[in-house]
DNA sequence: AAAGCAAGCTTTTTT
DNA sequence: AGCTTGCTTT
């Protein structure tokens, strides 16, 4: 294989080096699947077994397309090779063999909703107190303890003394034995029992170092400290381990990855081999000084810079606009006009943004403008409750030990089973040692459970038909088995009954659901060419709870995509706005506040990921004024535009002028009262507190009401109420004391500058701040 | 048991 | 603003 014709000499060296362990340090863009691709062709080149390959990516997005480019390039064999996401990888695994861990090999995966109420159930039953400590919070704390390979009783351990982390361990240790007890793992759980295997039975080990000779780990940056363990054990094999990533790139630290699993990777793995990808092959050169200017910031980070013989192309547009409405216009009519000048199509634009409550304004203005789009992420469809029920169900067929999906469903549609029922069922089945489900079975034996007790007994009887029927083949195919569990269940009934238009969308969302199944099935034939049946429901549930909104993208849709930065990682389009690049939404406040530098150097990495996204065209914007939790917020521009030389944008950057924000958010009671009286509740505040911020009475089907001309001219509410002048000490709620510096008058609204002694100087709207004189 | 209503909380980011 | 939760009523 002549790679140099194919390859610069950098991804050359990735492709040859095919022994021993390799790091692949690969800049944004600069060809890294491309690397990967010729490398893993280049393995088979010299005789090695497909079948001794084993591949891990995040996303399944990015296994089908390693696999797909692989296979355009070998030809054939491409099958064999072994190309997953770390977590389908662990289920692969632990299907065949986690009976030697006491579970049954058909468990059920539970998402992030289904850990919730498990945990919520738990605190009611052991008397933590949410109030104290969040079901949330306690979520966190188990999640990160399983990143770091941590069981209960070594957390309980660590705790000491400490109240809240001895409640949390106890919660930990119940929700471990209640996932067992219902033949269920969390995601986390999918990557530490795979591990807990590996170290327990050697055997099983040995036998997955002799299939996997050659390993090769995606996103390598992204990895926690189960997942590099995990890698760790299987590399003990053959030490053919080779990691590609970027440290510049390392955006989930939240979820538990450890950004030292790649900048410590050539202590780990002394003997590495380290190549870096530096030319970029994605973006013109402007863009790459801004990207490069913006990370230049952070520091202990592998110095790198990326560069292109692409040229300068067009400078980087930056837009302020007044308020969140109006960038979403802005975006929207720049798209517009760009695709009727034929620059563009749709499928070339992205719209990026820190935090997906961002996508609404967006979403109404694209639907206002009649331009098609796709949002990626967000509410997932599979979490949608109509899913959820249908999934409960297919779950509860499956898996008659998951107490936690019948709960769900025993009443839906309303069987008249209430909680009261449920809860002397569940008392009798942790008597008895034995799952809710057949506890219900036996319901005639469940104390004070009355007449109740027929209605149990038909719903496990309506379950247990399905069970049979699959059992004898009865369907023909997945779609075929969920159109009967929607019919025989009544569900669809009940909803088809309501008119209620929530149910309509309701129905069609199943439709969708019964549509992918229809799809899994034909992916799964096309897969399994030489197989005899269609899917199991343990395989297609398996899916489900696995796959990702980024997968079902269609980069070749007609559309414009919109998604969170973090969701965009790994993709990249002609042109990319930024949206939202203000002070206190990107970068948010946690991070801005945090006592460690390390969360806003995330963030900047996390900005650093959203401006490579950009081929030709980049476009930043913020809004000066934007409603964030009910509240209008007026925020600087983001420090990360400030971190971009001027040079490289096509206008100027607006300075921070002194008045323009640091406004107060408390409102006083009398603004409140006049809010509530306002068409559109928060948008009103935005009249008040800044008469300055045009709201123009326009036709748009949204948002800012007409009805606010009449508030802003009543701003001179403000008069009256101040009882101090310069120079008096006054008191803030939140600020605490401080000094008065100037009192100004402006647009018929009282602008108050006070020295605070915690918190400097601010500029206070008189008619909200509730300032004391003291 | 179920429906209807007020209070309160929320926002990082997701396999 | 929007959603979930808990409480109240029927």
């Amino acid at each position: 294989m002549r790679l140099e014709r194919y390859l610069n000499p950098e991804q050359q060296k990735a492709a040859e080096t095919i022994d021993g362990p390799v790091l692949i340090l690969a800049g944004a863009g600069s060809g890294k699947t491309r690397a990967l691709t010729y490398r893993v062709a280049n393995m088979i080149d010299s005789g090695i077994n497909p079948w001794n390959i084993l591949a891990i990516t995040f996303t399944n997005k990015a296994a089908g397309e390693m696999r797909e480019r692989i296979d355009d390039l070998v030809g054939f064999g491409s099958e064999e090779i072994w190309v997953a996401t770390f977590h389908s990888t662990c289920v692969r695994i632990l299907r065949r063999h986690i009976d030697k861990l006491g579970y049954d090999s058909s468990f059920t995966i539970y998402d992030s909703d289904d850990s919730k109420s498990l945990i919520k159930s738990i605190c009611k039953e052991q008397g933590i107190d949410t109030k104290q400590i969040k079901e949330k919070k306690i979520l966190n704390v188990i999640s990160g303890c399983k990143d770091e390979l941590m069981g209960p009783e070594e957390y309980e351990t660590l705790a000491g003394g400490d109240w809240e982390q001895l409640k949390i361990a106890l919660a930990y240790k119940e929700y471990q034995r209640l996932l067992k007890k219902n033949n269920a793992l969390d995601f986390d759980d999918l990557i530490v029992k795979c591990v807990e295997l590996f170290k327990k039975c050697p055997d099983v080990l040995e036998n997955y170092h002799r299939r996997f000779q050659y390993i090769c780990v995606d996103e390598y940056q992204d990895t926690n400290s189960a997942q590099f363990e995990l890698i760790r054990l299987l590399a003990l094999g053959h030490g053919n381990l080779c990691v590609v990533g970027d440290d510049d790139q390392s955006i989930y630290k939240f979820r538990g990855a450890n950004i030292r699993n790649i900048l410590d990777f050539e202590k780990n793995y002394p003997n590495a081999t380290v190549i870096k990808l530096e030319q970029n092959y994605r973006s013109t050169q402007t863009i790459l000084n801004a990207a490069n200017a913006v990370i230049a910031n952070n520091k202990g980070r592998k110095n790198k810079s990326l560069w292109t013989d692409k040229g300068d192309g067009n400078k980087i547009h930056f837009r302020q606009l007044d308020n969140s409405r109006e960038e979403a216009e802005f975006i929207t009519d720049d798209i517009a006009r760009k695709v009727r000048n034929r620059d563009a199509t749709y499928k070339d634009f992205a719209i990026l943004y820190r935090t997906n409550a961002q996508s609404r304004e967006l979403e109404e203005r694209l639907i206002y403008e009649g331009i098609p789009y796709q949002i990626v992420g967000g509410q997932n469809f599979y979490g949608r409750k109509e899913i959820k029920d249908i999934l409960a169900y297919l779950k509860t067929i499956d898996n008659g030990r998951d107490d936690l999906s019948v709960k769900r469903i025993v009443n839906v549609p309303k069987r008249g089973i209430g909680e009261t029922s449920v809860k002397k069922a569940q008392n009798f089945a942790d008597n008895e040692g034995i799952s809710l489900f057949e506890a219900l079975c036996r319901a005639e034996e469940i104390p004070g459970i009355g007449k109740t007790a027929e209605k149990l007994i038909s719903f496990t009887k309506t379950i247990r038909v399905f069970r049979t029927k699959i059992e004898g083949n009865y369907y023909e195919d997945l779609p075929e088995l969920i159109d009967d569990v929607i019919n025989e269940t009544g569900y669809i009934d009940e909803i088809r009954e309501s008119d209620d238009e929530e149910d309509k969308d309701r129905e069609r969302n199943i439709d969708e659901f019964i549509s992918k199944a229809a799809v899994y099935e034909q992916k799964y034939a096309d897969e399994n060419p030489e197989a005899e049946a269609g899917p199991t429901l343990t395989q297609f549930l398996e899916e489900v709870s696995l796959v990702a909104d980024i997968d079902n993208v269609a980069s070749d849709a007609e559309k414009v995509l919109l998604m969170t930065i973090h969701s965009a990682k790994g993709l990249e389009f002609p042109n990319v706005y930024l949206a939202g690049m203000e002070d206190g939404v990107f970068p948010g406040d946690a991070s801005k506040y945090s006592e460690s530098d390390e969360d806003i150097e995330e963030e900047r990495r996390l900005a650093y990921v959203g401006i490579t996204r950009a081929k030709e065209e980049l476009t930043l914007t913020a809004a000066k004024a934007r409603m964030m939790r009910g509240e209008t917020q007026y925020n600087d521009i983001s420090m990360f535009v400030k971190e971009i030389p001027e040079e490289y944008f096509d206008s100027k950057i607006p300075k921070k002028k002194k008045h323009d924000i640091d406004f107060d958010d408390d409102i006083s009671d009398y603004s409140m009262s006049v809010m509530r009286s306002a068409p559109f509740g928060g948008v009103s505040r935005t009249a008040i507190k800044r008469p300055s911020v045009k709201i123009a009475p326009e036709k748009k089907p949204y948002g800012f009401a007409d009805g606010l001309k009449g508030l802003t001219k009543g701003s001179d509410l403000s008069a009256g109420r101040i009882d101090y002048e310069v120079g008096d000490c006054v008191r803030h709620i939140k600020f605490g004391t401080g000094t008065v510096k100037e009192i100004e008058v402006k647009d018929g609204s009282t602008n108050v500058t006070v020295e605070f002694e915690k918190c400097g100087v601010r500029v206070l709207n008189a008619l909200f701040a509730k300032l004391t004189k003291v």
